[in-house]
DNA sequence: ACCAAAAGGACTACAAAGTAGACCAGGGGG
DNA sequence: CCCCCTGGTCTACTTTGTAGTCCTTTTGGT
């Protein structure tokens, strides 16, 4: 009840990408899933805001880690989804997937 | 590609609401659709300035038709989802089912 | 060692979507 | 008639979506 307010779309599609990058949850592979399983390419402005106000709703946090990769020696922000953050995406879950039932007909097409 | 835009995620519930609502899609039955599928209370104002934005980016149609029900004897609006409007639906839908793969364990709790 | 360029972000700004509330016209009942 | 209910419009404000510029640290070239 709390948390009237839902999830944006591009927010959910982010909060997914970083549940699909799992435990290399950095910058680069955040975008990397969004890119992928989403097929989006955004800024990295746009990125990082809503990555910003994600955190701000308590939807995520992040802790700055050393990099494993060696392309980059600069520390990264490992990002994680919280339990909050997992609530939404389920709530949101839940209700298109009982919107989209009875419709499979039209939408598989 | 021409339509780069996404939909957002009130209009993609909204529209969903009047596909549930097919034949009987007037304002009053999208509403209630959009209550009982989508556990979702809007105002009046919320919910048609977004059938309108709607229809302005072609996604949805509408007649004025003269009501069934003998409640009301004004004519109402009769809404119709547009190829265009399926699409997008489509398109968001796939998205969301790529991104969820392979969390279920995570997001059907 | 020095400088240019890339990586990873932060900050700012603006457009689009989400949402409420006041306001208005037609019909029906007393 | 008058009033209220219904279905809808208009206006306005907040939150999201999105790009671009700017800053800092590391790295590769010479």
């Amino acid at each position: 009840m709390a948390s009237g307010r839902h999830l944006g779309e591009f927010e959910q599609v982010v909060l997914l990408a970083v549940l699909q990058a799992a435990s290399e949850a950095n910058g680069f592979a955040v975008r990397r899933a969004l890119e992928e399983e989403a097929d989006r390419v955004v800024s990295k402005g746009a990125f990082y805001t809503t990555l910003d106000r994600l955190e701000a709703k308590g939807y995520l946090t992040w802790e700055l880690r050393e990099p494993t990769e060696a392309r980059s020696r600069l520390p990264q922000r490992h990002f994680e989804v919280t339990r909050e953050g997992l609530d939404a995406l389920r709530r949101s879950r839940r209700s298109l997937l009982r919107l989209w039932n009875g419709l499979e007909g039209l939408l598989d097409a």
